[in-house]
RNA sequence: GGGCCUGUAGCUUAGUCAGGUAGAGCAUCCGGCUUUUAACCGGACGGCCGCGGGUUCGAACCCCGUCAGGCCCGCCA
């Protein structure tokens, strides 16, 4: 089974009604690691549709989250806002410093990521964290932590084996200036915490409006009541015996509810340099790569993989072999279903279920049949086509020609739009070195070393008048290569001769389809490399 | 110190929750196609399932131990 159905499955024994949450801290930019905690319970709420419980599923916004540190992309400006919740600070400007406020830091890095998610065919109910605590849906959760100071102390302190500080308070009020640090708790009295300040002020916040905020392992499990959340997915650092989740589980029961099932994830690691970091710089963007391949590849990458495995990822061939290994199963999935059957193995069946629900949670609209339009057309090919002609319209009758589309009106919706991400990524430095042609200018030692024999030399003398006067279109320049080759004073094999010609343009024995390749790259750049092969050989 | 996750073919991995002959993709090699879409088709090669014990008629799977890698217990998904 798929492990999001497994999930589903587990909620469907607790109950009928589910409220699946996921939440960020928009502290910096959204990268593809976020990706995977908003895209596993995405598929998890799914599964549970499908199932047919009632789910729905919430983004909490950490809004109220302050800013820890001024991170490298910030200005040393925001040295004042540290301590200052996301959501009422402003946005950095293109320099890291502080904007105009027009737009806060919160809002300012979600709301890319909000439009990556739609894209993506995520739409949850989002909920602004700060406003939560503004309208008062912590009061409750924050009343009872401030009347069972000893014991909510005692459970972290026991859970987490870590001592708490002299002053710790489960409720961290704003101070005078707006800011969460330095402040210390003097007392309590429902509905409001006195506190005095680094700045020598004092006052009270009101529990019930937001004037300060609980602290984050108070924080979860108050949402979780509050919202009355019944499953999470989290990254394995809250996950670990003595984090968050498990100092949350006695705390969202002081406060009167169950807590919710968990689901541990583990990180999507940038190939060669370590784990993704929002504060720290180290990221991909979601709508950089959504740029480079269409929506439901990220959503594969998410549904093929187990939770508890983590992924190597990067823009370049992590994605070429993620977007192939989607169009393999594309193009095998119906045939192993023709296969499998009563005889089978359970092996079998288990494998192609699982195989089928990563496709259908892979589809960018919940409930929608799998899109098989494009799975003839693999990423090496529409790669090599995007780089060769430069109009859609020759793509198409590329397409055409070779069987893979019926008309050039099939090429319309998704594959079109493939075309359109595909010369977007090899215009990007994204783009795998691999796969891109390498069009010649001068007479490399690899093709040096393959013009050595007469024939060569002859054959070239022969053709490069033929190219030169020949009408400049695929037919022409692909007779002229051809009889050049066959004729009997030359000898050579075609299949030789096109080698020849790959090498000193391509710098490699192989390639796309040369006609086109020369009809795409001019007469007049063909005629000046093959007259360098000429020169080469006659020196 | 405490805990979590991972370890299966050269690489990526499925299968572990419900024990029943170890599967796939990529790569490699061979063959087919040959006015060649680095395409496509067919085949081969390749695994003491990290290691040691235990339970069982039977273990990649369950239990105990052990080694290795990654990570957490400081609000980085």
């Amino acid at each position: 089974m798929h492990w999001a159905d497994v999930m589903a499955e587990r909620l469907s024994r607790r109950g009928d009604k589910h409220v699946i949450a996921s939440g960020i801290t928009p502290s910096g930019v959204f990268h593809i690691g976020h990706l995977r905690e908003i895209l596993t319970a995405d598929m998890i709420t799914r599964a549970c549709h499908a199932r047919g419980l009632d789910a729905e599923f919430i983004f909490i916004v950490d809004s109220a989250d302050p800013l820890r540190k001024v991170y490298d992309f910030l200005d040393p400006e925001y040295e004042r806002y540290i301590g200052h919740q996301l959501g009422t600070i402003p946005a950095p400007d293109e320099n890291g410093k502080p904007g105009d406020g027009s737009i806060t830091y919160a809002a300012h890095f979600l709301n890319p990521f909000m439009e990556a998610l739609k894209q993506i065919g995520v739409e949850p109910r989002i909920i602004d964290n700060l406003d939560s605590y503004r309208q008062g849906e912590f009061a409750d959760s924050a009343r009872i932590a401030c009347e069972n100071v000893a014991e909510v102390r005692e459970i972290i302190e026991s859970k987490s084996g870590r001592e708490l500080p002299e002053g710790w308070y489960p409720y961290n009020p704003l101070d005078s200036q707006g800011c969460l640090d330095g402040v210390t708790v003097t007392g309590y009295e429902w509905p409001h915490v006195h506190w005095t300040d680094s700045h020598g002020e004092s006052g009270s916040a009101d529990l019930r409006k937001g004037e300060g905020k609980l602290p984050w392992r108070l924080d979860w499990p108050a949402r979780w009541h509050s919202l009355g959340v019944t499953f999470e997915p989290f990254g394995k650092d809250h996950g670990a015996s003595g984090g968050s989740y498990s100092t949350g589980r006695p705390l969202v029961q002081l406060f009167g509810s169950e807590p919710p099932e968990p689901l541990v994830y583990e990180w999507i690691l940038l190939r060669g340099v370590g784990a993704m970091s929002a504060s720290g710089g180290i990221t991909v963007g979601p709508l950089v790569a959504l740029e480079l391949v269409p929506p439901e590849i990220l959503r594969f990458l998410i549904a093929r993989n187990k939770p508890n495995k983590h992924i190597e990822f990067d823009t370049g061939s992590a994605l070429v072999e993620l977007t192939e290994e989607y169009r393999n199963l594309l193009s095998n999935i119906q045939e192993m279903e023709a296969e499998v059957d009563s005889d089978s193995s359970k092996r079998a069946s288990t494998a192609l279920i699982t195989k089928k629900a990563s496709l259908l949670y892979s589809q960018v609209k919940e409930g929608e049949e799998v899109n098989y339009e494009s799975r003839k057309i693999s990423f090496r090919h529409l790669a090599m086509l995007a780089q060769i002609r430069s109009e859609d319209e020759d793509v198409w009758a590329s397409l055409e020609r070779g069987g893979l589309i019926e008309s050039a009106a099939e090429a319309g919706g998704e594959l079109e739009d493939r075309l359109r991400r595909m010369r977007i990524w090899l215009a990007s430095e994204h783009f795998p070195e691999p796969f891109r042609l390498r069009v010649q200018s001068e007479i490399t030692d690899g093709a040096g070393e393959f013009l050595v024999a007469e024939e060569h030399l002859e054959y070239l003398k022969m053709l490069e008048p033929l190219i030169r006067g020949c009408e400049w279109k695929s037919k022409t320049i692909n007779d002229a290569v051809c009889d050049t080759a066959r004729r009997e004073e030359i000898g050579l094999e075609v299949r030789e001769a096109f080698k020849l010609l790959y090498w000193v343009f391509l710098d490699q024995n192989f390639g796309p389809r040369l006609a086109p390749l020369f009809h795409e790259l001019g007469a007049e750049l063909v005629l000046v490399q093959l007259e360098k092969a000429i020169d080469h050989l006659t020196i």
